[in-house]
DNA sequence: ATCCCATTTTAGACTTAATCTAAACGCCGA
DNA sequence: TCGGCGTTTAGATTAAGTCTAAAATGGGAT
């Protein structure tokens, strides 16, 4: 159940980042907000169906991509999906250019990732993955 | 052009590994050892078609998983795909199980990630992603 | 309070990555 | 060489996400 203060609050986000207050868009970002895990954008569109049965797909991926443009909510890509390949099977990181989309190796050398590492929580860390985005030296030239 | 030693390494690894080497099969990890990106199963696709005009996208897939099981290639995600939320925006990293495919965030006191990185190359980093990946506690207890 | 219109929502078709299926094929050990 | 079983093939299927055009509406202007 959404308190008073997390409605008051989620709407003052929204006014702050000059959003539409609209209600669909508003429950999208309510519920991210007291969501614990990292919902899938299905699981959002579950839960906004609840309330709102005609929204639309289009609706929800809408309100995320404005929520997310505002600086509200936070993409997470997961391993569940396109997927590129190499054979280089020597631990190392990846750059990533937001430009042209071009990946290259960094090696591991280059940054202080540790190669074993504990967090705790009874988990068991089996591989650490270092992704780095930004501009390529290419596209940086490009302006 | 593959050379007479690329073609002779390929073919020692997959006999190490116990891949039946069929030549499609064979065609996939000789690209990928020659293929200085890291390109997506379709440009592996379109690459295999060249030699067999006949193969299937399942086929490909079918390798890529094979070469995969086999420690020959590795696979490396992207954020072009499924993606997942949160209205967590400060820093932090992810665990993600790969029994149950919970994620869960992770301090970024956890790790010596440090916020700047130089990795030269003209490339400019705006952001790092890091992901650990392994059993959560609920199931490295479930064996 | 009402009007207006740019923004947003809606329904559903469309795109693309990846998986599945069942039948035909072919690698490789005996 | 032969035969079994793992692999390939063609095409249907699933699933995430995008696109479009028409209808609806938030919120500033009057």
């Amino acid at each position: 159940m959404a308190t008073r203060e997390t409605r008051d609050n989620v709407e003052a986000r929204m006014r702050e980042a000059e959003l539409r207050l609209t209600p669909q868009r508003f429950a999208v970002l309510e519920y991210l907000t007291r969501a614990s895990g990292h919902p899938t954008a299905d699981q959002i569109a579950a839960e906004i169906n609840r309330r709102f049965p005609r929204a639309s797909r289009a609706t929800v991926y809408n309100a995320l991509k404005a929520l997310r443009d505002a600086g509200l909510v936070r993409e997470v890509a997961t391993e569940e999906a396109l997927t590129r390949y190499e054979s280089n099977v020597e631990p190392h990181h990846h750059f990533v250019c937001r430009s042209c989309g071009k990946m290259e190796d960094v090696p591991t050398g280059a940054l202080p990732a540790p190669a074993r590492v504990e967090i705790g929580g009874g988990r068991e860390v089996e591989k650490v993955e270092v992704t780095l985005r930004g501009l390529c030296g290419a596209c940086k030239g490009k302006g």
